[in-house]
RNA sequence: GCGAAAGUGGCGGAAUUGGUAGACGCGCUAGGUUCAGGACCUAGUGGCCGCAAGGCCGUGGGGGUUCGAGUCCCCCCUUUCGCACCA
């Protein structure tokens, strides 16, 4: 592309930034401390298109602007290093995991620099690296002193032919995507974290979380899922035992004409003990149990159950009600158990219908008694209660819940309770490529912690990664076989390492003090910068990553580490880049499997990095998703170009010029727009203002209008302004100017009132609310001036004709209604 | 099904508290400039009627509040996102 050399000035650039010590800027203004963080990327080369670009960018305009602003400014960047990728990766290319994840790391810091993005690289930090993960084991072991961390069976997906263990994502339509192979699921010991232990606060603490955007706080309550009802006890006379369920609506339960278990359920082995078709049953629990576990959270599973053939007594009516098992009730939800009332639950009608089982209604509608045995849809709104003698006609309601929570109470069969949908966070992962979990077995004193002066447990390199036959680790018998640190004895070191949610979580802590090999993180610097006063990232990380680091934020509260409970103040979700993709035909998200990808290393040698950050920061508002144009992007391109060619004429301006303060109050008006603008994230609206200052200064430059002085103050803000956004081009522009230093070392410009006041003013006329005329006033001009002028108007007299004016609103420097008799009338 | 957000020119999108709808950019049209260009400059560009002056209509659809509604309220439609046998 024809226009400024941009090449030889980004690269020139480029290397004047590597040479800075960003650590060593030193705050100019009075403010606090202002840490803001990305969040923490995943080093896999695949993501390095313009789409991927946009949160870096935006981060960077703001750093850049902070900056210039005078704020002490934490901007570090680091590495989520661990996980599965690395892992497929070296089975598919025979490339070691850390070899292929340092490589990325290296091209992806390429990037940042081709894209003029800064980062404070002496706080670097990678999650692979034993300095870093070393203290997530630190961690997990007071986590574990604390009761916080422990171990439970928890189901897997199991691969039978390739002996191993599988995400989620590696299972599809049921099968092993490597070999094909049925999946099958699989009870394994695993590592838990008690997040629920946080489900309240978790919980509550969305409420203050007011620089959140409402959509995430929404999905962080929807997952935690927090439901009040009761747990009411059903006796099982035939096994002597008692069934405990939980309900949302104990006020239901004289219609309970039936219970359900989830196959899984404690009691499901006695229950079907002496049935005369166990076997079959045991089968179809068996083959429910291996069904993966997306499968049946799908929509659309064919509901399907059992008669135990057992009974339990409804402590209501002292009925007995028949006990079923079913596919639909979870074991992990409430107790895994169920009351079905099928007069008021519309899954419970379902399934009682489907097996011919009883319907018994409590609430019926308020002007008609309904026949349970005909009723089609349950009874769900507006019901009044009959049948159920203590409370009858008392109406469905939070009310109606107290009471017979109450009552059931007062009988010792129920108690009130609150449930979550929130379970335990399961922190094991079958994997090589993660932090090992720092316990070792004994077959004298159990499961022993491995002690702080023994960590790290370092992960061994020399691992052989098939994908096969289970944890490579567990194959590495130097790594396995460790003596116990209790009694000398031989042990066993455990195999799973950590989800890599747990490296995510503290990191912004580590960043403070990086390379402290004493401890975790240094707890002053913590309580001073952080809480983290901005995290950008994507929306992706609404639910998960942000739960787990508001958990252990509170955790290490708790531990008495840091005196916060929230990690991130404000968060900001930036939203996707989409382009047209020939394979669909459609416009998608921008992926790599997609092959909708626009290179940077292409737009950067034709037109620059500058203009694509500027580009990408103008194509939309940034928390939206928005699609990449090909062609616009040139509108960047020449705007750049516009700018480079003022520098060119300012030595051509007049010494004095006439049109010196309008060009003024535009440039006022731009760094109020911009300030304001970038505070709140619009850097849409920032390039526009931009765009509009450089029009008018061009104008002025052509039409020889204005003065030299005022045209060179003019150009300077501009640049100035214009830097967080082009850095590259802005920094050469500044030095040609004949300033010394960089500009990230200039401060940010200061708007005037008194400039951005103008001396005429439009003044719209309407009639009834409709536009008839213009008026340029004198600023001063008061109500009854503009009144009289508006009045005085031959296009407004035609449109009054002879009706009457019979008020008159007046916005003070905007506009003047006239309401005439017939329009407000009419 | 539940929840949330959003519907504005040919396109991406502007429009603090209700106060000139369409900023800025792309595209398009005409003219200029250039050896040439996918470069640059100038003017125009929501729709309809009109030679023009000007008029009428116009922010998904319908109603309402108001001197005044893209903005607030009610109903409906569409799209996108999130969640879901959650007892």
């Amino acid at each position: 592309m024809t226009g400024y050399d941009h090449q030889r000035i980004e690269a020139k650039w480029q290397e004047s930034w590597a040479r800075r010590r960003l650590a060593e800027v030193e705050p100019r203004g009075p403010s606090s401390p202002f840490y803001m963080l990305m969040m923490f990327p995943y080093p896999s080369g695949d993501r390095l298109h313009v789409g991927h670009g946009r949160n870096y960018i935006l981060g960077d305009a703001l750093y850049r602007y902070r900056r210039m602003n005078g704020d002490h400014i934490l901007n570090p960047m680091g590495w989520d290093a661990f996980g599965l990728p690395a892992e497929n990766a070296a089975i598919a290319r025979g490339v070691h995991p850390r070899d292929w994840t340092l490589d990325n790391i290296r091209v992806m810091k390429q990037q940042f620099r081709r894209w003029g993005i800064l980062y404070d690289w002496s706080r670097e930090i990678a999650s692979c690296h034993p300095g870093y993960y070393r203290w997530n084991q630190w961690l997990f072991l007071r986590l574990l002193e604390k009761g916080l961390a422990y171990k439970k069976q928890a189901p897997v997906n199991w691969c039978p032919s390739c002996q191993t263990v599988l995400a989620n994502e590696q299972v599809v339509e049921g099968a092993c995507e490597r070999c094909g192979t049925s999946v099958r699921q699989r009870e394994l010991e695993q590592w838990f974290l008690r997040i629920t232990d946080y489900a309240e606060e978790l919980l509550a603490g969305l409420d203050e979380l007011e620089g959140w955007p409402e959509r995430v706080r929404l999905m962080q309550r929807n997952w935690i899922g927090r439901s009040e009802g009761a747990e009411l006890d059903f006796e099982l006379p035939e096994i002597g035992e008692t069934l405990t369920v939980f309900t949302t609506r104990p006020d239901t339960v004289h219609g309970a004409t039936f219970m359900v278990l989830a196959p899984e359920h404690p009691l499901t082995a006695r229950l079907i003990a002496d049935h005369p078709e166990r076997a079959a049953i045991e089968e179809w629990i068996e083959q429910v149990r291996n069904t993966p576990r997306i499968e049946r959270e799908e929509e659309g599973l064919v509901k399907e159950g059992r008669d135990t053939g057992r009974t339990a007594v409804n402590p209501a009516t002292g009925e007995r009600i028949p006990v079923w098992l079913a596919n639909y009730v979870l074991v992990e939800y409430g107790t895994g158990a169920i009351m079905a009332v099928p007069a008021h639950d519309a899954r419970d009608l379902d399934f009682a219908r489907q097996h011919g089982l009883g319907v018994r209604l409590v609430y019926h509608p308020e002007d008609r008694e309904v026949d349970a045995a005909t009723i089609t849809e349950p009874v769900l709104h507006e019901g009044v209660v009959r049948n159920a003698p203590p409370f009858d006609g008392l109406r469905d309601g939070q009310e109606a819940v107290r009471r017979f929570t109450e009552w059931a109470a007062e009988q010792g069969w129920g108690r009130a309770r609150v449930t979550y949908r929130l379970r335990d966070w399961l922190i094991s992962r079958q994997r090589y490529w993660g932090t090992p979990i720092p316990v070792l077995y004994c077959d004298g004193c159990g499961v022993v912690p491995v002690p702080d002066d023994q960590l790290p447990v370092e992960l061994p390199y020399d691992v052989e990664l098939t994908g096969r036959e289970g944890n490579p680790l567990a194959r590495s018998a130097a790594f396995v076989e460790a003596e116990c640190p209790a009694c000398g004895g031989p042990g066993r070191r455990e195999t799973d390492t950590m989800d890599t949610f747990v490296d995510s979580s503290w990191y912004y802590l580590r960043y403070l003090s990086p390379r402290d090999e004493s401890r975790m993180f240094d707890s002053e610097l913590a309580n001073r910068w952080a809480p983290v006063d901005q995290y950008i990232g994507g929306i992706e990380h609404a639910i998960l990553h942000l739960l787990y680091a508001r958990f252990v934020c509170k955790a290490l509260a708790d531990l008495g580490l840091v005196s916060f409970r929230e990690p991130f103040t404000n968060l900001f979700n930036q939203g996707m880049i989409t382009h047209f993709s020939e394979n669909s035909g459609r416009v998608e998200k921008m992926s790599k499997s997609k092959g909708n990808t626009v290179s940077p290393d292409a737009l950067i040698e034709s037109m620059g990095a500058d203009t694509e950050r500027v580009y990408t920061l103008f194509l939309g508002p940034p928390e939206e998703e928005v699609e990449w144009n090909d062609e616009a992007v040139a509108g960047a391109w020449r705007f750049l170009n516009r700018v480079w060619r003022c520098h060119e004429a300012l030595p051509d301006a007049p010494p004095t010029g006439s049109a010196d303060r309008q060009l003024e109050r535009l440039r006022h008006e731009t760094i109020q727009r911009v300030t304001g603008d970038l505070d709140r994230f619009k850097f849409n609206t920032s390039v526009a203002a931009l765009m509009e200052l450089t029009n008018g200064l061009t104008r002025a430059l052509d039409g020889r209008t204005v003065s030299r002085s005022a045209c060179e103050q003019a150009f300077d803000t501009l640049i100035t302004l214009l830097h967080p956004f082009a850095p590259h081009l802005t920094e050469e522009l500044w030095e040609r100017r004949g300033y010394d230093g960089s500009l990230l070392e200039a401060s940010w410009p200061v708007y005037d009132e008194e400039k951005l006041r103008r001396s005429r003013m439009t003044v719209v006329v309407q009639i009834d609310g409709k536009l008839r005329d213009r008026l340029e006033l004198d600023a001063e001009a008061d109500r009854g001036e503009i009144e009289r002028a508006a009045l005085a108007s031959d296009k407004v007299r035609q449109h009054i004709g002879d009706r009457r004016v019979s008020r008159a609103v007046v916005v003070p420097g905007r506009l003047i209604n006239l309401v005439t008799e017939q329009g407000a009338g009419g």
